[in-house]
DNA sequence: ATAAATGTTAAGAA
DNA sequence: CTTCTTAACATTTA
C-alpha cells in the first residue's frame, strides 16, 4: 500500500468526501479525536507518502508506514480502525497507520515540489540537491524523501533497473546527465506505478523487484541489502553500470587520483550458459 | 509456522 | 554535534 501513487490513488477515491462535516469520529489513534468532531474537510491532499486531511484550523497527517489499509464507505470486519470519520457523504477508515495533528497551514510545511507525484514537480531541484551529494549511493538517494517523496522501494528496484545504473554507484561519480536521467525516470516510473496499480497490473510489470532473473541478459538477479537505508535490491550486475569514484571512499588518507566511472559490461552481452 | 516485507521514528550508542 | 544502529510498530503473504 504505501508507496506514493498508492496515497494518489487513495485520495482520488475518497474525493467525494471533500466538504463534508464530520458528525461521528472513533478509533485508537492518540491524538484527541475530540477535535476533529464537528470539523468540516476542506480538502484531501497527499505528499509523498502522507495523506493528508485539510480541516478548518488544522489538519490530520495519515502514514500507511508498511502495513497501513484503509476502506473507504465501507469497513474491514477484522480489524478496529485507526482512525474513523463519518458524515453525510460518506466514511473514511483507516487502519495500521500513524496519525498525527498538523496546527500550521499545509503549504508553510510541505515543499510540494519535492513530490514525485505533484503537478508542480521541480526535476532541476532535484538534480541540484542530487549534485550536491557527491558522496550519496544510488539507492539511497531514490528512497531520499526530502529529494523524491513518494518513492519506495519498488520504484527504487525498478527505475535503476530501467535506467542501468548500479545501485551502489556513487552520484558524484556519475556525469551530470546521468543524474538527470534518474531523476526524469523517478517521476516517469510514478506514474507508471500509479497507472498499473489502478488496472491492478503493477505486479507483472515488475521487471527485476522480486524476481529472479534478468529479463534483459537473463542472468541471475542480484538481491543484497544494499545501503544506509538497508533495503532490499534486486539488480542485474552484469546489465546495471557501476559509477564508483574513489575520492568519495571511506578512508583515503593520501590524496589519490580521481578514476573514471567502472562501467561493467557495457553492451551486456548474452549469457552463454 | 516462521520469516520477510511497498516504511518511519525514537532512543541509545559511537 | 553528528551519524549510525536497533527496536518498535502491526499485518499480510510466501
Amino acid at each position: 500500500m504505501p508507496e506514493g501513487p498508492s496515497i494518489v490513488i487513495l485520495r482520488e477515491e475518497a474525493a467525494h468526501l471533500a466538504g463534508m462535516r464530520i458528525t461521528h469520529v472513533s478509533g485508537n489513534a492518540r491524538i484527541d479525536l475530540g477535535r476533529l468532531q464537528g470539523r468540516t474537510i476542506v480538502a484531501l491532499r497527499s505528499w509523498g507518502k502522507h495523506f493528508l486531511i485539510e480541516l478548518d484550523g488544522f489538519s490530520v497527517r495519515v502514514h500507511f508506514l508498511l502495513f497501513g489499509s484503509y476502506r473507504i464507505d465501507e469497513r474491514r470486519d477484522n480489524m478496529k480502525p485507526r482512525l474513523s470519520l463519518r458524515g453525510a457523504a460518506g466514511e473514511l477508515n483507516l487502519y495500521a497507520c500513524s496519525v498525527r495533528l498538523i496546527e500550521e497551514p499545509l503549504d508553510q510545511v510541505y515543499d510540494w515540489r519535492v513530490d514525485i507525484l505533484s503537478e508542480r514537480w521541480d526535476a532541476a531541484l532535484a538534480r541540484r540537491k542530487l549534485a550536491a551529494q557527491p558522496a550519496l549511493l544510488a539507492c539511497d538517494a531514490v528512497l531520499d524523501q526530502d529529494i523524491f517523496a513518494g518513492a519506495g522501494n519498488i520504484i527504487k528496484n525498478e527505475v535503476l533497473f530501467r535506467i542501468r545504473l548500479h545501485p551502489l554507484s556513487q552520484l558524484g561519480a556519475m556525469p551530470a546527465r546521468r543524474r538527470a536521467e534518474l531523476v526524469r525516470a523517478v517521476r516517469d516510473y510514478a506514474f507508471d506505478f500509479l497507472a498499473w496499480k489502478k488496472a491492478y497490473v503493477l505486479r507483472k510489470h515488475w521487471q527485476v523487484h522480486a524476481q529472479r532473473r534478468c529479463p534483459r541478459c537473463q542472468i541471475p538477479l542480484s538481491l543484497a541489502v544494499l545501503g544506509r537505508t538497508r533495503r532490499r535490491s534486486f539488480f542485474c550486475a552484469q546489465c546495471q553500470v557501476l559509477y564508483a569514484d574513489s575520492s568519495h571512499d571511506a578512508p583515503p588518507d593520501a590524496a589519490q587520483p580521481r578514476s573514471a566511472a567502472v562501467r561493467r559490461n557495457r553492451s551486456a552481452p548474452r549469457q552463454s550458459s
